[in-house]
DNA sequence: CAGGATCCAGGCAGATACTG
DNA sequence: CAGTATCTGCCTGGATCCTG
């Protein structure tokens, strides 16, 4: 079977078994829920400068909903990324800050951020071309 | 103002600006919404090991219905991601495989990869202890 | 201020059936 | 094999009101 419009560099070839990241029992899925969420990796990035108060959070972030915060905050806090503190004053004050293993995936988001600034461009411009190229297209 | 119940180690003090990471207008938000989607990183994974087919992918991957892969591969392809390669064959062949930019994201992912099998039991325990301290909370 | 409790729409995602 | 098309449940997430 030869290919005779596409120039095929490599045919399926290398099937090395792959580091068992995927395998279903290792799980990174549910890590993976927790960072690819918009607003967790968003919280994770605010709280990165700092301990945050609730209102400090839904301010900085902008456009989260209290509730969202809330879950965000809490599943956070479940995980043992975040660390929630209430301090017993009149008015109720609260603060968030990361734990030691919250604060190692912040070199991670970071890095993600950076991929995301550095690669920015070139996938707005593949998008236009696909979109320009599939005009009748409804992926989004 | 002092702490009665808990410690605490550092008051809301240091706010650096942080690394302009989350200004709306440098929208990580999209790529992250990309990378942080649950299928797209273990389709990227799996094409890590090189070109793979659809129902290779389908079937590697156990989960992802015909409808999502469908999906996160026109995606990838739209990000400048993943190639798609039609062979003209009688049935009809088709392969993914990563683009320079797709593959520079590799990195990333199994960075995350290898940082939740770090951390994966850590969080395992502190949700654990969580939902035992909090018996009655509807928090997943 | 920090959040709990509801109500509710929209979209994500699964199941199924059909095509080239 | 590699999809497209459609129907639909349901869960996510926003808005709103209320409490300690």
């Amino acid at each position: 079977m030869s290919v005779t419009h596409t120039e095929v560099t490599a045919e399926p070839a290398e099937l090395e078994p792959c580091g068992q990241q995927h395998h279903p029992d290792c799980g990174i899925r549910d890590v993976l829920d927790r960072v690819g969420d918009k607003w967790s990796v968003l919280v994770i990035v605010e709280l990165a400068g700092g301990p945050r108060r609730f209102r400090q959070l839904q301010r900085a972030i902008d456009g989260i909903s209290q509730r969202m915060l809330t879950l965000t905050v809490r599943r956070l806090e479940r995980d043992g990324l975040a660390l929630r503190t209430v301090y017993p004053t009149v008015p109720a004050q609260v603060d968030y800050r990361l734990t030691e293993t919250g604060a190692s995936l912040t070199h991670l988001v970071k890095a993600l951020a950076d991929w995301s600034l550095e690669h920015r461009a070139h996938i707005a411009r593949a998008r236009e071309t696909y979109d320009s190229e599939h005009p009748d297209n409804e992926i989004r």
